[in-house]
DNA sequence: GCAACTTTGTGAAACTTTGCACGAGGGCGG
DNA sequence: CCGCCCTCGTGCAAAGTTTCACAAAGTTGC
């Protein structure tokens, strides 16, 4: 799992991992300015709309170049096409679905993720019942013709929604397809090579999160 | 939004936010640890099994107290209990689906959450379609019995599954309810009050970052 | 009961990230 | 054309996080 590693930038320089985590929050304003029809944008609102503070805006964006007009603010056409292109969307990535139980076939129907340059072109599973089914618009394989689909849809990204058991299987089959980079749903650790970018999304983890918060917040009941 | 501010342990000392991400990998871990029968482990093998590093563990243990036992390692089932406490899941919480799209939907019939200790114990919608309808086992109600709902059935942590448009009133709405933790999957920023505790989970965002990551390893194309 | 071995708990150093504060640069009004 | 004002870009210090390395503490075997 290299999900830390840092990158190069443009001019050879490194961008933090804190830096890209942000990006999307960036993209994701800039789409919802656009189409509110503003045609600049100070580092200031920015921030605001991305939830984040407006020197981290300016810094984040400094490793790309500079994309800002002093006193005016940046122009949000151009620096939507810039964060773009920073991301690697210039062209859609395709993804597979493996595993189609619940939050898989959430996957499938959901179309949240074209806007933002992402298509989920396959699905497969194990279990025959399955199979052959379509879901979303994407009709199921069998988990056997993974590497098959994953070439013929020249798929970029591996969505994982196996049980835990299976995880670390479907992901050594997803690499040895070529996949190289893997958002895991399935709570378990999964582990690949140097060169592949494993994410994890555990829902779990993140209510945990929030329950720690809870009872931290309960004053203990009042002592006698 | 709060997601970021820092806690106070049991003897007062402030917990690190990144060791209380941690906490969750841990209870993962030892509850999978505990299954398969082992009675003790070393924070050289919950790291591996957490996906993280030994020092870490340790460290991040240290904060609750010292649980473990030199030259042997953690009692399993005190370290789990532990952790449990920590994360304040003596009893399990009870979650409310706001909005049963394609992923509240999947919320609704996704039964994982039950073995951490979260129980999803209501839903509501605004769609009359939806209104009345059982995903689950759970019966839809409308967006207007919120209140009632959360008060019924003691409610403490908001899943927020709306389009990002409806997101900020239904924030608003849990909060006056009562909901002091929130966590959000629609794509756009949501304020609250100081002592409530708003995560995010964006998959566009999760995925664009490994996008990020694949544009960085594609050599750019052979100039001339 | 002692010595060898193992593994924790933690101080301190290295690294990363944040946020301030301010100089530099560009637009706009006069 | 000049000066004022606004906002970017960035050096730097502070805060947070990771990792190393080692003493302390416990177990096991003899």
């Amino acid at each position: 799992m290299v999900s830390d590693s840092s990158a190069v930038g443009e001019q050879g320089r490194e961008i933090p991992d804190a830096t890209v985590a942000r990006l999307p929050l960036y993209h994701r304003a800039l789409i919802s300015l656009h189409r509110s029809g503003a045609s600049t944008v100070s580092s200031e609102e920015l921030a605001t709309a991305a939830g984040v503070n407006a020197a981290k805006v300016r810094k984040d964006l400094s490793y790309f170049g500079s994309y800002g007009t002093r006193g005016v603010g940046y122009d949000v056409g151009q620096l939507l096409e810039e964060i773009r292109n920073d991301l690697g969307l210039q062209h859609p990535r395709n993804c597979i679905v493996v595993g189609t139980g619940n939050l898989g076939a959430a996957l499938l129907s959901f179309g949240g993720f074209k806007d933002r340059g992402f298509a989920v072109v396959a699905a497969v599973d194990v279990d025959p019942a399955r199979v052959g089914t379509t879901i979303g618009g994407i009709r199921v394989g069998h988990q056997d013709d993974l590497a098959g689909l994953v070439e013929a849809n020249d798929v970029a990204i591996g969505l994982l929604t196996t049980p835990p058991v299976a995880a670390q299987q479907v992901a050594d089959e997803l690499v040895a397809a070529g996949v190289r980079s893997i958002l895991n749903f399935a709570p378990t650790v999964v582990e690949a090579p140097e060169d592949v970018v494993v994410r994890h999304v555990d829902l779990a983890s993140e209510l945990e999160i929030l329950a720690f918060h809870e009872g931290r917040r309960e004053p203990i009941a009042p002592a006698s």
